[in-house]
RNA sequence: GCCGGAGUGGCGAAAUUGGUAUACGCACCAGACUCAAAAUCUGGCGAGGUUCACUCCUCAUGUCGGUUCGAGUCCGACCUCCGGCACCA
């Protein structure tokens, strides 16, 4: 330990002696208890951003933490290496997508070793290496076994910038989630995976997790799924001998119904046109429609129109004939691209009926209280004149309904879906918003999809034994919507596994989100050859403990896995359900935009940006780590501001000076243990090393890691207020010191843990801080008991004194000593006192008239 | 529009879940050291009033009301900001 403090000697040196060493590397033979800390990968971009370096900080600290504590941690990172940006570099510059990527992966992983993170580097994996990818493709071909995956021709989400299909995940809100454009809409054959025959899972199952995860995430994971419960309802369209089936989950609102309106891709729209004089009006209209819809603007809802199309549908509970329309705000995705419409009662329809005329009819009216009393029964929804002036769509009494009048909607409903299926015409029914995810990319620079095509057999699997289908070396980077792939003969031809004729390989890619959705499982067994990973090793590690990442991937990334882990478990690989057990939501790192007041995410392309290499050069890794720890709560957004770092290094150096100015002393003299007769001030220090302690063990448990930096700090002004001689100290002070030295130097090395193994070498002990674990202090509660208490007694509520009491003082006690004190006499004086709150060891409050 | 979350000093933020509001840090001010500056160290720092001073009083956690001996915390209404979803029947 030198006298100064140097941060880029002292890190230089113990990341050397942690990389030799190899501390940080996790086995499974390990009798300890496992921790697996994860933190979401990065694409290697080419630079580290302090999002990242806040992400990674957060998870080294608690990855700290817990192999103090004694457990067998697994910390691995890796790269989601395959996607656009490599791509679009070859586009653009010409450079090869896998030169390009592992030069960024070379000078990224450079910055996170510069940064100390406390990664397991043997575990190492990386996305666009054909040892990673022929698990995606294997799994591929477990989906197609399965079924699960499949093809077929539909609109998909189509990035015009980016010239990309996008899955709806990565195009919720109508913008492409990468580079915020606008988002189209095209026809194209597609690969899909069926994450919806997991829907119903994928909702049930956030019971298991709901303790772990942020409920925000858990909020919009459930949306997304989209779980919506009613009834299927069959409408015969008359004269015909067809029928249309709707979903509506108010069934008990079926008697007001006054259209049923299809959507303009509505399979039956053609057939009921046969030979109809309307076709061709019709025809036009579904094909403005679909342009609508495909260049829709994400902002305002379109204006509803819509076009009778001269068809009679009858209403199977009250045997009316309604007309049939078709109109724009009726979705084919969702239900069953048709709806009952009930003007009265759905605000959409209402705005369908008033603009087309469309009778308006009240059958549900509100339960109110009174109602419910036996109050006659209030029809608000329409003034004197009887006109109706806005839907009413909650809950209530049904009105006009037949023989079902007089019933509340809830038994209505349920009622009411029974009797249509025991009457054949319906059935109670579940749908879900979410659709299947489409993985298909023609893009070069990700996993081939593993599929032959043959003139004679048709679609062929790739035979596993011939995986990985590998990449080629480069390909002609036009930017245009073809793969890329299709140029390339060598890959494209190919012979038929079945019949050895000519064949061509699929060129399409896939999503980059595959490779995502099973990562962590192969950190567990990362340079398996021979399957994905081995089911008993992983199991060890498995479930992630903690999970770390910032919340843009709520929906994306976070859904994807879910949906992956439950496929493993069907076909044998894992035996639980969800993946991971606690989530943390970091927060974004933000800075002022240049010329502005905004705050907003660090980017290139507003120039806002901080490169970690120059705060470490500057400032040191440690501060670095330290300050992006103190200076928010993990799940808040962190401005950033260079002052306040400054405040990070000013700290670690006023430890280091102190650590060095006993150094010698702890090191040398052997204090054995606490003398009797220590001072005040030895045993208050005590108590304060106690008291932290406590305070940041259990800090951790909940990430509270800015609320841990704030206790270490004032634990160490404590310690410096203190103020004992090195030279002159007595046993009894040394002993408190060196207690209390021990215990911060161990407890900031989550933070700072350069510094720390520095400090820790300066304090007198070898091989390192992970050489004897547990290392993390236990908190003794007698030490960090209070000797005394100073008890605030107020009057009327107001604070107006204080008594000095000891521990487990009585109720009464301080009752007497509050009413004895000479400044609540004094306002007690001539009023009455009507009582006496004492709450035991906190307060006494004087209540007085 | 619907659904979430949040409003505490000049700033980032604390507050053991109803019990001393503003811990810790940044910025700022003063003092020490220095020829000087930086660094460092020491002290001060919500607002207003009062006192020579020690002190004490009043007000203050977005606004208004309520519950309670006591509210940043619980309840009701509102305002503002941020995020998500957006014709999902």
């Amino acid at each position: 330990m030198d006298e100064k403090y140097f941060p880029e000697q002292i890190e230089k040196k113990w990341q050397q002696r942690w990389a030799e060493s190899g501390v940080f590397e996790a086995t499974e033979d390990d009798p300890r208890e496992k921790f697996y800390a994860l933190e979401m990968l990065p694409y290697p971009s080419g630079f580290l951003h302090m999002g990242h370096v806040r992400n990674y900080c957060i998870g080294d600290a608690l990855a700290w933490f817990k192999r103090l504590q004694g457990y067998n941690v697994l910390h691995p990172i890796g790269w989601d290496s395959f996607g656009q940006p490599a791509e679009q570099a070859a586009i653009k510059r010409r450079v090869n997508p896998r030169d390009w990527t592992e030069e960024n992966i070379v000078h990224m992983r450079g910055q996170l070793q510069r940064l100390g993170l406390s990664y397991d580097w043997s575990r190492e994996i990386a996305a666009h290496r054909p040892d990673y990818y022929k698990w995606d493709q294997w799994f591929f071909l477990k989906m197609l076994e399965r079924g699960l995956a499949y093809k077929k021709v539909s609109q998909v989400n189509w990035c015009p910038k980016e010239e990309t299909v996008l899955s709806n995940e990565q195009s919720s809100g109508g913008i492409c989630w990468r580079c915020g454009t606008q988002v189209e809409k095209r026809d194209l054959e597609q690969w899909f995976l069926r994450i919806t025959d997991y829907a119903e899972q994928l909702v049930r199952d956030i019971e298991q997790i709901e303790a772990g995860w942020p409920e925000k995430v858990l909020k919009r994971q459930s949306d997304w799924v989209g779980r919506s419960e009613g009834a299927f309802i069959d409408f015969q369209i008359k004269d015909t001998g067809k029928k249309i089936r709707v979903f509506t989950t108010r069934i008990d609102t079926i008697y007001g119904a006054t259209a049923v309106i299809v959507s303009a891709e509505h399979p039956l729209l053609d057939e009921i046109l046969e030979g109809s004089l309307l076709k061709p009006d019709i025809q036009a209209f579904a094909e403005k429609v679909k342009q609508q819809r495909a260049t829709r603007t994400g902002e305002a809802e379109e204006e509803k129109e819509g076009l009778n199309i001269g068809a009679l549908a009858i209403n199977p509970f009250s045997s009316e004939p309604v007309p049939v329309w078709v109109a724009n705000y009726v979705l084919m995705e969702y239900g069953t691209g048709a709806v009952m419409s009930v003007p009265a009662h759905d605000e959409r329809d209402f705005e369908f009926a008033q603009k087309y005329s469309l009778p308006i009819r009240q059958v549900i009216a509100p339960a109110t209280h009174d109602q419910i009393k036996g109050e006659p029964v209030q029809t608000t929804a329409g003034d004197a004149s009887g006109e109706i002036r806005q839907s009413f769509t909650g809950y209530g009494v049904l009105i006009n309904s037949g023989e079902w009048g007089g019933k509340l909607s809830e038994v209505a409903i349920k009622e009411m879906a029974e009797y249509a299926k025991a009457h054949g015409f319906g059935e109670p029914a579940v749908t879900y918003r979410i659709r299947d995810w489409g993985v298909s990319r023609q893009r070069f620079w990700g996993a081939p999809v593993p599929v032959i095509y043959c003139p004679n057999c048709g679609m062929v699997p790739v035979p596993y034994e011939q995986l990985p289908v590998v990449l080629p070396d480069t390909a002609e980077f036009t930017g245009t919507g073809e793969s890329p792939l299709a140029g390339v003969p060598e890959f494209v031809n190919t012979t038929c596994p079945n019949c050895d004729s000519p064949a061509r390989r699929d060129t399409d890619t896939m999503d980059t989100f595959v490779d995502s959705s099973w990562y962590f499982f192969r950190y567990c067994d990362p340079r398996n050859d021979n399957e994905a990973f081995n089911s008993v090793i992983t199991r060890h590690w498995t479930p992630v403990d903690q999970y770390i990442g910032g919340d843009s991937h709520a929906v994306m990334h976070l859904i994807y896995t879910r949906f992956w882990t439950k496929f493993m478990r069907d076909i044998g690989l894992v035996d639980f359900d969800e993946p991971v057990k606690r989530l943390l939501t970091q927060g974004m790192v933000t800075n002022r935009v240049e010329g502005t007041d905004e705050w907003k995410a660090m980017s290139k392309s507003l120039g806002n940006g901080v490169d970690p290499d120059e705060m470490i050069a500057a400032f040191g890794a440690d501060a670095t780590r330290l300050f992006v720890l103190f200076a928010a709560p993990v799940e808040n957004e962190l401005r950033w501001s260079e002052t306040g770092i400054e405040g990070a290094v000013r700290f670690l150096r006023r430890v280091y000076t102190m650590v060095w100015r006993w150094h010698e002393r702890l090191s040398n003299a052997a204090v054995e243990s606490d003398a009797l007769d220590s001072s005040d001030g030895a045993r208050a220090l005590r108590r304060k090393t106690h008291q932290t302690i406590a305070k940041i063990t259990s800090d951790f448990e909940g990430l509270h890691l800015n609320t841990s930096v704030a206790a270490l700090m004032e634990m160490f002004n404590q310690l410096n207020d203190f103020n004992a001689d090195p030279a002159t100290a007595s046993d009894s002070d040394v002993f408190a010191v060196r207690e209390a030295l021990e215990a911060l130097v161990i407890m900031l090395t989550p933070f700072a843990p350069h510094i720390s193994e520095e400090m820790w070498d300066g304090l007198g002990h070898e091989g390192g801080l992970l050489k004897q674990v547990p290392r993390w202090p236990v908190a003794d509660p007698g030490l960090a008991a209070r000797e005394e208490l100073e008890i605030p007694i107020q009057v009327n509520g107001k604070l107006r004194s204080r008594v000095i009491a000891s521990p487990g003082v009585s109720e009464d006690e301080l009752r007497q000593s509050a009413l004895a004190d000479e400044r609540v006499r004094a306002l007690i004086d001539g009023r009455e006192v009507v009582k006496v709150i004492v709450v035991p060891e906190r307060l006494v409050n004087v209540v007085i008239r």
